[in-house]
DNA sequence: GATGAATGAGATTTCATTCAT
DNA sequence: AATGAATGAAATCTCATTCAT
C-alpha cells in the first residue's frame, strides 16, 4: 500500500520528467523546430495536450530545457578545495569530453539548443549568456586561484583562457556531432590537456613538459 | 543606358544573387526554420514564389547556402608555398577571427547553419561533414609540411591538432555570437596564436617563445 | 436539454459525418481536384483545418469516401435466399438505375470518383478494383446459382455477363450525368431488364443462339 | 533542299501535334489536373511556355483534346451503305472494343476526360454532350435503317438501344482501365455481340420475348 | 491531472499565366 | 516561333494553442 499511493504532486512530477526526457530525445534527433508538442506528448506516453498543460507554451518548455541542459553536460564539477586548480580544470575538461564521447542524448540536445541560439533574434540567447558565463567564470576562478597558489603563470589571462578552453570543448563537441569518425577522442584529449597545462609557470631550467603525453602517434 | 540591356541570363544571375543574400541575412537573424521563403523573396525585392522558381526547394536553397558559406568564412587561405607553415596557420586563424569579429552577416549565417546540423537527423550534416573535413585537412597538411621542414615538433599529432584548432575557432565564434561582450578578441587571439605556436619543436636552450606577442595588453 | 450533453466521441462522429457529407457534395459538383480541403471544412460548418485533423490527408479522405460510396449506390442488395436469382439481378439493376435517376449526390460523387480512377497512376485504382470486383462477384454468384436452379442457361458465362451488366449500369449512369436529357430511364430500364432476362434458358423448341458464337468478323 | 525548307506553318503544326500527343500521354497517366503545362511542354520536347503560346490556356488545350479524342476511339466508322446495318453496328462495337483492348494511350485519355466531365460543374460537359450524342445518333440511325430493311425488330427502341450499347462499351472500357485482369475481352465481346443481335426480329415460330417485358418487381 | 476536439495562422510548394527577350 | 524569368493565387499540410469534457 505505501508504494501504491501516489499523490497528485507525484504524478505531476513524473509527467513533467517524462515530458522533459521525451523533448530532450526528440530535440536531439530532429531539432527544436521540427519537433511538435504532440510528438513530445506521445513520446512521453501521454497525450497531445500535456505539454501545454504543464508548461503553457512551447517556448517555456524549450527555455526550461535549455536552462537545465548545461547542468547535465557539466555535471559534477569536482571542486575539491585543496587540490591543484590546474588538475581540477583538467578534470572538468575530461568530464566534458567524456560526456560528449558517450554520445549521450543530453549532450546532443544541449548542442542543438546552443546552435539554436546563434541567430541574432533567438529567444534562447539569454539562457546561454548565463550558462556560458557561469562555465567560463568557474574556469577563470580556478585559473586565478592557481595563480595565487603559484601553479599558474601570472602571465596567463584567466578570462581569455576560459573563453579558449570552453571554445575547444564546445568546438570538439560540435565537430564530433557532425562527423564522429573524424574526432579521435584519445588524442584530442591529449591536446586539450596539453593546452591546459601550458598555463603552468615556465619551468625553471628548460622544458615545459607540455602535455606530458608519453605515447600517441595513433 | 549601357546597363539597360540585360539578357535573361543576367536577370537570372542577379535574382539568384539577391535571393542568396537575402536568405543569408534572414537566416543570420531569425534562423533557418523561422525564415519563410516568402520573406526571402520579399527581402530580395522579388516575389514570394521566386525562391522555388530558382532553387526548387527550401532544402536546396539551404544546402546551396551552407556549401557556399564555409568559403565565405575561410576565404583567402593565404597558402604561400615557401612561407613558414606555422605562420600560415596563424594567418588562417587570424583571418577567421577577423571575420567573426567583424560580426559579418556571412559569418553568423555560417554558424547558424552549423548549429542547425547538430540534430542527428539533420539533412545539413553531409554538407558540414565535407566542409569541416576540408578545413581540418588544410591545417593538418600544413602541420605535416611544418614537421617535414623541422619547424613543427614531430610529436605533434596533425589530426588532433587540427580538430582542436578548428574547435577553438568555432567555439570562440559560437561564444561571441551568444555573448559578444564576453569575448575579448585581442587577448583571445593571443591565446589562439600561443596554442598554435606551441607545436613548434622545444627550443634548444631556453625560451618557450609562446605567443611571441609584442604588444596588446588591451 | 437532452441534446445538450454531448460527449467528445459524439462530437467526433458528428464532425466526421458532416465532413464526409460536405466532401461528397463538393466532389459531385466540382470534382475532387477542384475541391479544396478548406472548402470542405467550411461547407461542413467547421474550420479549414478539420479535414486534416480527422483524416490526416486529402488522399485519406478521398479513399475513405470512395470505399464508402459504392455501398451507397449498391445499397440494399436484396439477397433473399429462395427467390429466383434472375429476379434478384433484375431488382439490383433496377435499384441501381433508381439511384442514378434520383440524381442523388451520392451517386454522382461515386461516378466522379470512379472517373478519377481512370488515369493509370491514380491512387484510387485499388479502391475501385475491390469495389468493382465485389459488385461483379455478387452478380456472377447469382448467375451461377441460377444455373444450378435451372433458371439460367448453362451457356451463359457468369463472369462476362457480370462485366457486361455492370458496364451497362455504369455506362448509363455516365451518360446520364453528362446528358440527362438524352437518357430515358423508362425505356433504358426495359432494355437492361431484357438483357438480363436473355440469360434465361432457351425456350423448349427453338434456339436463340445467343452467346454461342465462336468468332466473328472484326 | 526541298525537304529542308519548312515553313513556319509547318513548324507550328508540328509543335501543336507534339504538344497534343504529349498531353494525351500525360493525361492518360496522371489525369488532367495533375498534369502541368510545363510537363506537357517538356514531354513534347519543347519549353515550358509553349502550351500557352499555342493554345492560350490550359482549358483550351483540354477542350481541344476532348473534342478530338472521341474521334480517335470511334475511328473509322465503317459505314458502308448497302451492308446489313446490324453487321455495321457489330463492327463498330468490335472496333471500339479493339481500341480499348489495345490499351492505347488515346483510349485511356478519352476515358480520363470522360470521367472528368462527371462533376456537375465540369466545363468539359458540353464537349461530351456533343460527342455522346453523335455516337448514339450513329447507332440509332443504323437501328432505324435496320428496321426499315426488316432486319431489326420494329419493337426495338433505337434511342434506348443506343444508350444501352454505348453504355456497355463505355462501361467495359471503364472496368478494363481499372481492373484489366478482370475483363476477358473474348467472352465480353460475345456478350456484346449477342446483345446487339438480340434486336433482330423474332424468329418466325417462337417468341423472343425480349424487350417485351410484361412486369418486373421494381 | 489529463485528454483530445477544434481552430486558424502560417509554411512550403505547385502552377497557370504574363511578358520581355 | 519559341523561350524561360517572374508573378501571385491557391492548395495541402503542420502545429501551437484553446477549451470542453
Amino acid at each position: 500500500m505505501p508504494p501504491e499511493r501516489r499523490t497528485q504532486a507525484d504524478r505531476r512530477r513524473d509527467a513533467e520528467r517524462a515530458l522533459l526526457d521525451a523533448a530532450t530525445r526528440l530535440f536531439a534527433q530532429r531539432g527544436i523546430d521540427n519537433t511538435g508538442l504532440a510528438d513530445i506528448g506521445a513520446a512521453a506516453g501521454y497525450s497531445r495536450g500535456l505539454v501545454n498543460h504543464h508548461f503553457g507554451t512551447k517556448a517555456a518548455l524549450v527555455e526550461r530545457l535549455a536552462g537545465d541542459s548545461q547542468k547535465s553536460v557539466v555535471r559534477t564539477l569536482p571542486t575539491d578545495a585543496q587540490s591543484d586548480p590546474v588538475d581540477v580544470i583538467v578534470a572538468i575538461a575530461n568530464a566534458y569530453l567524456d560526456t560528449i564521447a558517450d554520445d549521450s542524448i543530453d549532450s546532443r540536445a544541449f548542442f542543438v539548443m546552443w546552435g539554436a541560439s546563434f541567430p541574432s533574434d533567438s529567444p534562447l540567447k539569454p539562457v546561454f549568456v548565463v550558462d556560458d558565463m557561469r562555465f567560463r567564470a568557474a574556469i577563470a576562478t580556478l585559473v586565478r586561484s592557481g595563480q595565487d597558489a603559484g601553479v599558474v603563470s601570472p602571465a596567463a589571462d584567466p578570462q581569455a583562457f576560459s573563453v579558449a578552453l570552453v571554445a575547444m570543448l564546445r568546438g570538439i563537441g560540435g565537430q564530433y556531432l557532425v562527423s564522429p569518425e573524424a574526432v579521435d577522442f584519445a588524442s584530442c584529449r591529449d591536446v586539450v590537456v596539453g593546452f591546459i597545462r601550458s598555463i603552468a609557470p615556465p619551468a625553471k631550467t628548460t622544458t615545459t613538459s607540455r602535455t606530458k603525453r608519453t605515447k600517441e602517434p595513433t
